[in-house]
DNA sequence: GTTCTAGAAC
DNA sequence: GTTCTAGAAC
């Protein structure tokens, strides 16, 4: 009986979807134990067919009172479905879990196996049954009431769990615990684009307790896929009421399409034209046969674009809208089709991002989960995309001037891809940073203030915006960082910070100087964010701030000569506006507080202003450090000791007595006054 | 960029 | 116990 001393039950929940090998677990268990186990299996427990929770629980009950420990074979994938079996625990019975994280599509290859009716039905209910499951799935955790929880990722870990609790005679007991967690992040599972999004940025990942949910990459079966493969369908850009001509656009799309795909791993791009007709199509296609372009990555496709999934099966996950300049619906045409169907969430939602589009640009809009679109057809994200108009009878007709149009929508087009990517991947490693969006932060919009062409994507730019995932992307400047750039544009609204200014520049003290003398020469060119997009044509602009930065130096060592400055950009700097740092090399400030603040002003990552202008003028570019130097070590700017923690390296830099450095010294890098005694 | 703070390091 | 870092939130 239960209650005989010392001797306690056992309630093992598995916890996994069909064809995860429960109850060959529980099969195996009970050939050879000495325990006596009674397995409950809600599918055959109603006389060989599917039961209730509410049967299961009563047979678990009798079987304990039998003096039986018990496993419970069912799915148990929410802490909901198990909440009633824990309870099963008590003084006499222990509740522990057994969860089977293997592979998707191990789980839906064996059920299919078993269910004996191979073939694509079958199949696909099976994997759309597993798949349904996962995406409800919470790991379960030891405050549900659990004394212990084992994790099972792969056949190995199995076999020694069936080893485990075959030894388990009756009077003995486990430790308790959870083992054998993998990646606890697995503890929620994020909606399906997630995890994909999340596998996707990270390729190499083979952390097995991602599996159940990780699509391999050359997946044979289709219905196999936990996630689709992400896919944008657009259509074709200005060719219909824009009459842009079709056999140059078919050829820009070919050309940017083609120099897209390899950076978009697995990810599909499909052309979508609503006739079978359509001339662009079918040019599009000749081509790209021509072109030897993979068909399976890049095609083309005739239906709705609002409907591709519910009327074509073709599932897609981002479509992009030939949206207006004024980002509304209307006029018709793909641009109507798209805002009618995704309904006012749309609209709310693209406003949120943006006022207006200028030709050429994109703004990629993610949808809120209301959203008809979302749900009818599984569409995550709309890229509304603006080309270039040859229509006379539209805004800011191109008069046939094809040199202009041509580059406005090849423009468009990597816009299109580039917001394409941004939802595939997170894109925080990439280094170049100027594909800024290009909508005010205000978001009043100025079109004359766009001149040069070189933005590509406007999205994310209202705030500091989080993805899907939770991640900060680094498109777009955070509010925070806008602070330069508004004192750089108007700097007569901030005469109280202002310390000088021309039509060129600004100079401002730095807020949290991070030294006895910080001060900041901004540029006021409204298209400089920092020193990765410097060129040839801001020569002058350089040589103005280093002068200016020079003065200032002079100005503070006319106060006091001890003072030692360097002037120099930082190689990405944190906030928008290209700004000179006219900085003392004391570093005496309580502002000066991590690692990021002293690696920034004194390894690589710093770029004296002397050396910019000079690679500017030589290359027509200035070289700019990785961040990865700002996590190295603390090293005295001066001797270039180590030192453990900031307070340490401080109190070093105090009193360090060497000279600096030979490659500042050599040249007039580090400003000194003669008379100095360093 | 800063502030706040949990928790690691000492 | 205190010091310090590093990540999240802003």
């Amino acid at each position: 009986m239960a209650a005989e001393k010392g001797k306690k039950e056992i309630v093992v929940l598995l916890v996994g979807p069909p064809g995860s090998g429960k109850s060959t677990f529980c099969e195996s268990v009970m050939k050879s134990s000495h325990r006596p186990w009674s397995r409950i299996c809600q599918d055959i427990i109603n006389n060989g067919k599917a039961g209730s929770k509410a049967q299961c629980l009563k047979m678990a009950m009798e079987s304990l009172k039998e003096g039986k420990s018990v496993f419970i074979d069912r799915c148990n994938l929410d802490r909901e479905q198990r909440s009633e079996f824990i309870k099963l625990g008590g003084p006499h019975v222990e509740v522990h879990a057994l969860v089977l994280e293997l592979s998707a599509q191990v789980c839906i290859s064996r059920s299919v196996k078993r269910s004996g009716h191979e073939g694509n039905l079958q199949g696909g209910r099976a994997a759309a049954v597993v798949n349904k499951m996962l995406r409800s799935k919470e790991l379960p955790k030891l405050n549900e009431g659990f004394s212990r929880i084992l994790f099972c990722y792969n056949d190995a870990d199995v076999e020694n769990a069936v080893k485990t609790y075959t030894m388990l005679g009756p009077m003995d007991t486990l430790p308790s615990g959870s083992f054998g967690l993998k990646n606890p992040d697995t503890k929620s599972q994020p909606g399906i684009m997630n995890f994909f999004k999340k596998v996707s940025a990270v390729p190499a990942a083979s952390s097995s307790s991602t599996e159940a949910t990780t699509p391999k990459a050359n997946e044979k079966i289709e219905i196999v896929r936990v996630s689709p493969v992400p896919t944008l369908a657009f259509p074709s850009i200005s060719t219909a009421d824009f009459q842009f001509d079709l056999d140059k656009a078919s050829d820009i799309i070919l050309e940017t399409a083609e120099a897209f795909l390899p950076k978009l791993g697995p990810a599909r791009l499909v052309l979508v034209d609503l006739s079978h007709g359509s001339k662009i199509l079918s040019l599009v296609k000749a081509k790209a046969s021509r072109k030897n372009i993979d068909s399976g990555r890049f095609f083309t496709f005739v239906g709705d674009i609002t409907k591709l999934h519910s009327q074509g099966g073709l599932h897609c996950n981002v479509i992009a809208n030939a949206a207006n300049w004024r980002l509304k619906s209307g006029g018709g045409g793909v641009n109507a089709a798209i805002f009618k169907a995704a309904g006012s969430d749309l609209e709310a939602a693209t406003r949120a991002r943006a006022n207006t589009l200028l030709p050429g640009k994109a703004v990629v809009v993610p949808l809120p989960s209301t959203c008809p679109l979302l749900n009818a057809e599984g569409i995550t994200h709309v890229i509304h995309v603006l080309g270039p108009n040859m229509n006379p009878n539209r805004p800011d007709c191109l008069n046939n001037d094809y040199t202009k149009g041509c580059k406005i929508l090849r423009e468009a087009y990597t816009s299109l891809f580039e917001g394409f990517l941004s939802t595939v991947q997170d894109q925080s490693k990439l280094p170049k940073r100027n594909n800024q969006a290009t909508v005010s932060d205000s978001g009043e919009e100025d079109p004359e203030r766009n001149k040069k062409f070189k933005g590509t994507i406007a999205s994310n730019m209202k705030s500091g915006s989080v993805d899907d995932s939770g991640k900060k992307r680094s498109k777009g400047w955070s509010s925070w960082a806008l602070a330069l750039h508004i004192i750089a544009m108007h700097p007569e609204k901030h005469e109280n910070i202002v310390l000088e200014s021309t039509d060129h520049i600004v100079v401002i003290n730095d807020q949290y100087p991070k030294a006895r003398k910080h001060v900041l020469v901004l540029a006021r060119e409204e298209s400089v964010d920092g020193l990765e997009d410097v060129g040839r044509e801001n020569i002058q602009l350089l040589e103005e701030m280093q002068n200016v930065g020079l003065k200032w130096v002079q100005r503070f060592q006319d106060e006091d000569p001890s003072l030692i400055f360097r002037l120099g950009y930082h190689s990405v700097p944190s906030m928008r506006q290209l700004h000179l740092h006219v900085i003392s090399q004391d570093f005496e400030s309580d502002h000066l507080k991590n690692k990021k603040h002293w690696n920034s002003f004194t390894t690589s990552f710093f770029r004296d202003s002397l050396d910019v202008l000079e690679e500017v003028k030589s290359q027509g570019k200035a070289n700019v450090e990785s961040e990865a130097v700002l996590r190295g070590e603390l090293r005295c700017n001066r001797c270039r000791s180590a030192h453990p923690t900031i307070p340490r390296l401080k109190s070093h830099i105090r009193t360090c007595p060497s000279p600096f450095p030979h490659h500042l010294l050599q040249t007039s890098r580090l400003l000194a006054r003669p008379d100095s005694s360093n």
